[in-house]
DNA sequence: ACACTTTTTTAGAATCATTATAAACTACGA
DNA sequence: TCGTAGTTTATAATGATTCTAAAAAAGTGT
């Protein structure tokens, strides 16, 4: 199992549940954004076991905490992640309510002049609203 | 009253709890930051009548379409306003939970190079998460 | 001012994403 | 294999937001 020790780095016991997971998030190379319920209901839907939300908010959760996912800081009722865990940003169309990525080069350097006494810059993310 | 030529542009009808909501939010020269909840209890702490928080949800949402607010694209469970309504980003303080007003001015100019077919960028919006 | 229609406000219920709980289960070292 | 600490699960609890339906207020014509 390839995910074992991705797993066992991020100080996670590789359980069967989180394995899958793993797969259904990791075994691509094109990232993606999902919710959750995105997620539960792919698994459900390929997969003969179902795993519970409870499980599968708790190791997104931990994912994200451990720097395997990214949130994307959008104003939603759900809480959107992304795999692609790069430095990068997004487009947000409206009207589709669908993210789109954006390459840094897209982006081109930003530069944060403004200093915060005794803080670091931990992420710059930059949100693209499309209408139209 | 000052602001029912506001309301009434915007399509609103200045009812009493409309102009008292206005006052809150417009009254000052500062702009600030709030959640729904922050502005149902400096109201209900600062005013005799208090306004149900339904009535917060909707005028609120309604100010948001018509533009004189802004939602703040930030992944927390409750949604951020803004009452300045400029372009500008934000920083947030993770450890505090806490925005920090960013001029356009501290950030420089930001070039999106990349175009989607036939849709039109809305706003661009830089959160910048700061630790430690 | 009055009667009547339309909009708004309100309290409370409904919804829905997320988190907490506690019992059953599993991984893993001794 | 045993014991225990970590995990999974179904379900309940929480909390922000939206919905609802009745009461109140605003607008309109007389």
């Amino acid at each position: 199992m390839k995910y074992i020790e991705k797993l066992r780095n991020a100080g996670l016991r590789p359980t069967k549940q989180r394995l899958k997971i793993c797969e259904f998030l990791f075994d691509t190379q094109k990232t993606f954004h999902f919710t959750i319920n995105d997620l539960f209901n792919k698994i459900k839907k390929h997969s003969k076991n179902k795993i519970s939300l409870a499980t599968i908010y708790n190791t997104v959760r931990s994912f994200e905490k451990k720097g395997y996912l990214k949130q994307i800081p959008i104003n939603s009722n759900q809480t959107y992640f992304d795999t692609n865990i790069s430095d990068h940003h997004h487009f947000y169309d409206l009207k589709e309510g669908k993210l789109i990525d954006l390459e840094n080069s897209d982006v081109g350097p930003i530069n944060i002049l403004k200093k915060i006494n005794g803080k670091k810059i931990k992420s710059v993310e930059v949100l693209v609203k499309l209408e139209g």
